[in-house]
DNA sequence: CGGCAAAAACCAACGTGCTTGTTTGTTTAT
DNA sequence: ATAAACAAACAAGCACGTTGGTTTTTGCCG
């Protein structure tokens, strides 16, 4: 199962990133953008995409400019590199985090849920969410964008699914709490600063939890 | 119950947009500024709120530049007004959507969860969620957004539950509902251009309605 | 092996277009 | 006449991409 899942991330892995290059320039260039992808996600995360600058992507990154642009020739290149690079470690993130759990834990606990919860409060998540809210408005982002989520996602029912063998007679119901999760954890993290008092987040997770637990024993199923 | 409802509602008004003026000149004035509130509310919806500029919503309300800063002097004061204006609609269509529901169809159906998922469809809702979520990067949005919205989103827990007499004994439980409807719905609105085939999104929401319906008889509760 | 040209990484300055808020002017209502 | 509604032009700042130039690495050829 592992070997499997470790194939589709090298499957996913972003182009152009791989530092294993024979010759000292490429090294340098791969770590160089690497810097550039970090600190643009920095940037989306904190400025948001509409205020995100090349500047201020250089300035954080270190490096002038002129030499960005080098790298990435123009800001919408800049920006699919890092959709990639985000969408690339998140999934990795949530794989490890799924795999590392004993059985016990993942099926009777619902940990899963805890593990995606927890990758929704990462620098990538906020610049990966800062896209996806961009591409709603912007049709040039959205021409990037969207394949690649959408390969993404294909991928996570596809493939992940094989993370949680429990689910594997249940293709459907499997996409239905994949969903599921997805929707009410993200539309959580978006109201979490309106909604007062905070103790709202950890009920309505508590609740989710529960109903997917009885999703996956059966009790409650995707047709009724 | 509806004249309750209906004091909520005239209690977070807008300021400003009494069409009931006196003077010709008043009116005129308050047509003027909901023409501008309307465009803005395209403009976000259609171009984000990075892209919105002051020149095109100005444009959009057919009126010059010049003319909308004498009614929104800065930038700032116009979002200002959207929010307040968008915020007002949205509660009001929801109290009214679910106010004209037949009890059995509102209790025994879960017709609000319906009812909500139509108001995330509206211009209105796409502004607001514009707001929201620049709010998370933009100091400036976030000082005179979150107010409004908390301010509103305490109205929804403490009066808005009197549309739902079913809930009435079960406060707790309301606000778990309703967040739970907020979240999982936006969350789906988020991801709905992702996720193929399209026919996830229905499934997805026809499982909310059904734990739903359970949170409500107390087959699931909040505190489990 | 040494040197040299090409390429890659990097930097700084320029020009264009856009956005915001101000200022000045014109018409219409009170 | 005074004030409000509206319009047009201006000034300052910012962001993007381009262009020209500098340093370091690489590869080739004598």
């Amino acid at each position: 199962m592992d070997e499997i899942l470790a194939r589709v991330l090298a499957q996913l892995e972003p182009d152009g990133l791989d530092g294993e290059g024979q010759s000292w320039q490429q090294r340098k260039s791969v770590q160089t953008r690497i810097a550039i992808l970090e600190a643009a996600i920095d940037c989306l995360g904190t400025h948001g995409y509409g205020r995100t600058t090349t500047q201020l992507i250089a300035e954080m990154a270190g490096i002038s400019r002129g030499a960005m642009l080098h790298h990435y020739a123009t800001k919408l290149d800049l920006i699919a590199g890092v959709a990639d690079y985000t969408m690339y470690k998140r999934m990795e993130v949530f794989i490890h985090g799924v795999q590392s759990l004993p059985e016990a834990e993942r099926v009777d606990r619902v940990s899963g849920l805890e593990i995606y919860w927890r990758s929704l409060l990462t620098r990538e998540f906020r610049a990966y969410l800062e896209l996806m809210i961009a591409s709603r408005t912007d049709p040039e982002l959205a021409q990037i964008f969207l394949p690649k989520a959408r390969r993404y996602n294909h991928a996570e029912l596809t493939e992940v699914v094989r993370a949680f063998p429990e689910w594997a007679a249940n293709p459907d119901g499997y996409a239905l709490a994949m969903d599921y999760c997805q929707a009410s954890m993200q539309g959580l993290m978006l109201n979490a600063d309106i909604w007062r008092p905070q103790a709202r987040g950890p009920i309505l997770r508590a609740f989710v939890a529960q109903t997917l637990a009885m999703l996956r024993t059966g009790a409650l199923s995707p047709g009724a």
